[in-house]
RNA sequence: GGAGCUGUGGUGUAGAUGGUUAACAUAUCGGCCUGUCAAGCCGAAGAUCGCGGGUUCGAGUCCCGUCAGCUCCGCCA
């Protein structure tokens, strides 16, 4: 109960931009820890608590040594814990032994001191401290180690290499602001432990050696020892048994899990990574997004003091590509996506009527003020529409007497006019145009749209369900359909003849929660009988016998009474970092890996001894190598 | 797999067009100093410029390769 005003309380002075919390912002916490426990004996205080009250306290602290300010016959030291600062008083008239003890003090040696709390005198009170207005006279002291010294700052706002933080990981972890990340993390994740047990779901742990699936991404692989050649796979999720966990009957399942991806890395990809993982039984699609939204709700409200707007907006996949040009639109801004199809028909623009004849889609961004772009500006964008998959840009400043581009000469001046007024346009913009495939057109111009994004002024979080995403998509690597989210996603129940006759316009019962641009979450409502899981494997272009093979125990199980289902995955490293305020999940996650998926710490991945080798019947293939040169 | 950016004392940076002893701040070490909190003052030590090769009389600077980090595309939900 002290916990829920404790972070009530919180959320009231935290409307504002991204701020942390102290990590003790109350004195009850650590007091009442103290008085239950004689673990921490060395201590009666966390350094950052101290204030006025605690005058005239004998107080023991321990913590690392910050900043050293050494007068001669009086030395300051800034002692730091968990909690926070304070400063402590060395004056060598306190002894002598003492004194000469304290000017050993290096930064972040462990220490240990005794000492009175003494209300600082009105001029020396550091308004910028939360204990500045008191400081400990130290009457004792025990240097508990000493430290190299670090290889950058101790501090908050440092400037270093991400290389050096993440070798040094352990004292990256120690600087404040990193704390309160872990902090912040702990407090999500019991706020989501709570609320989930609140209502009724159960945390069940599933395996991370488990089977290899076809589908999704690469899986990372550890070799059986056991069972030679074999192999198990970590989860990319644990998908199928929390599947398996409704035909249980456990209907309410949840679980912070760990998930493993062997794909290229990005700010906000881990190749292990954690989800919120929930399913539940005889729940409609509303349902599920009524809960999860009381979930995120619950989140900002309690961490940021943010009142969300429910319920949230929801959009349909195709609607999303049209206008934004992405699955996971970012709603703070406008700039949306134009279609112009019925008015580039009429254009002599030849690269317009090709792509049009082709089932493709013309549209247009209009760049407002877009005359500020220079002709090498236009260039890049060009450029760069080419990297994204486009054929080619073409573009126009809007001005007064009309178009000044290297097409105008393909428009007459009413069609012209018509177009600006779609757009509407107004002159000093620049408007960007690509034909292509509709998807290709789409996401192109999402692209550039994202390019042009206004700086954010809002700090109203936009939440956003995309649905009816497609149930596949052409693969054309592998000249097959694939599933668009998982092949036990269901389709929309008025589709299901279009399986057979054009299942590429199959709508999924699937969702993604979107939140400012960036996929927080996606679920489904799941196949809950065999033969339509049958069916879509063979959509798939899976054999019988391989379905069999791969998903045998999933089709059993569904012919075991398998309850209607359904759920959502929910990133929290993503959701951690939106919290915090932070560009790449690296900073929320305590040990994360870099680009190329190494830990700089440990050094991982790393060779392993031959006998590790033999004892798991596996060869390198440099070592099959040297041997067949040498026969 | 591809593209871009970055790499100079412990750390953060400066080093136009190639030119002698690679500069500054901070940290570190030593000395002085009783109210600092980015303490101050004096002094010292510390980098062959990510690595390898090339061009050149001469390379931190130009070229090629390579490694590492970051960002993006492909990939991944």
């Amino acid at each position: 109960m002290r916990r829920e005003s404790l972070l009530s309380g919180l959320a009231a002075q935290n409307s504002g931009p991204v701020e942390f919390e102290d990590a003790f912002s109350t004195q009850t916490d650590a007091e009442a820890f103290f008085q239950n426990g004689t673990e921490n004996a060395q201590k009666t205080h966390y350094c950052g608590v101290l204030n006025p009250e605690h005058v005239n306290q004998e107080v023991k602290l321990a913590g690392w040594v910050g900043k050293r300010r050494d007068h001669g016959g009086l030395i300051f030291i800034d002692l730091r814990d968990r909690s926070g600062l304070i400063q402590l008083v060395f004056d060598q008239h306190d002894g002598l032994e003492l004194f000469k003890l304290a000017e050993c003090l290096r930064s972040e040696y462990v220490v240990a001191v005794e000492g009175e709390v003494l209300k600082r005198s009105e001029e020396t009170i550091n308004r910028s401290l939360p204990t500045g207005e008191v400081e400990v006279r130290v009457k004792g002291m025990k240097i508990l180690n000493t430290s190299k010294t670090p290889p950058f700052y101790i501090e908050d706002n440092i400037n270093v290499d991400e290389n050096l933080r993440l070798r040094y990981r352990y004292l990256d972890l120690r600087r404040p602001e990193m704390l309160k990340r872990l902090q912040l993390r702990h407090r999500t994740v019991k706020l989501v432990r709570d609320y989930m047990d609140h209502h009724d779901f159960l945390e069940v742990e599933t395996p991370l050696l488990t089977r290899s699936t076809p589908e999704g991404a690469r899986d990372f692989l550890v070799p059986s020892r056991m069972h030679g050649s074999s192999f198990y796979a970590l989860p990319q999720s644990p998908q199928l048994f929390k599947q398996l966990l409704m035909v249980s009957g456990l209907e309410r399942y949840f679980q912070i899990a760990r998930c493993f991806r062997d794909e290229d890395l990005r700010a906000d990809r881990q190749p292990e990574f954690t989800q919120v993982d929930i399913e539940t039984s005889f729940i409609s699609t509303e349902g599920l997004f009524a809960l999860t939204e009381g979930l995120v709700a619950r989140l900002w409200k309690e961490i940021r003091g943010i009142e969300i707007k429910r319920p949230f907006l929801q959009m349909p996949y195709r609607e999303a590509m049209d206008r934004f040009g992405t699955d996971k639109p970012d709603l703070r801004y406008g700039l949306e996506l134009v279609d112009i199809n019925d008015l580039a028909q009429k254009s002599e623009f030849k690269v317009f009527n090709f792509a049009l004849e082709n089932g493709g889609a013309v549209k247009g961004l209009r760049v407002p003020d877009g005359k500020r772009l220079s002709r090498k500006d236009l260039d890049d964008l060009t450029l760069l529409a080419r990297q994204l998959g486009a054929k080619g840009l073409a573009w126009t400043y809007v001005e007064e007497e009309g178009w000044r581009s290297p097409i105008s000469k393909f428009f007459e001046q009413p069609l012209i006019e018509e177009i600006n007024r779609k757009m509407e346009a107004e002159s000093g913009d620049v408007l960007l145009f690509v034909a292509d495939r509709w998807e290709t057109t789409c996401q192109v111009l999402g692209h550039l749209r994202s390019h042009f994004a206004p700086p954010v002024t809002s700090a109203q979080p936009s939440f956003l369900w995309v649905v009816d995403f497609p149930l596949f998509h052409y693969n054309e690597e592998e000249q097959r359909n694939d599933s668009d989210h998982h092949p036990f996603t269901a389709p929309r129940d008025e589709d299901m003849p279009l399986l057979d006759s054009d299942p590429l316009t199959v709508r999924a019962r699937a969702y993604d929660l979107v939140l400012d641009g960036v996929e927080i979450g996606g679920g489904s409502m799941r196949i809950h009988d065999s033969s339509t899981q049958a069916k879509i494997f063979k959509l798939l272009s899976l054999s019988e016998e391989e379905s069999r093979e791969k998903f045998g125990f999933l089709l059993e199980a569904l012919a075991y009474g398998a309850p209607p289902h359904g759920g959502i995955a929910l990133g929290l490293d993503r959701m951690v970092a939106l919290l915090t305020g932070d560009e790449s999940i690296r900073q929320v996650i305590p040990f994360p890996k870099t680009a190329t998926a190494s830990c700089l710490m440990t050094g991982a991945p790393s060779a392993v001894s031959c006998k590790q080798l033999e004892e798991l019947k596996l060869k390198l293939q440099q070592q099959q190598q040297e041997e067949d040169n040498e026969k």
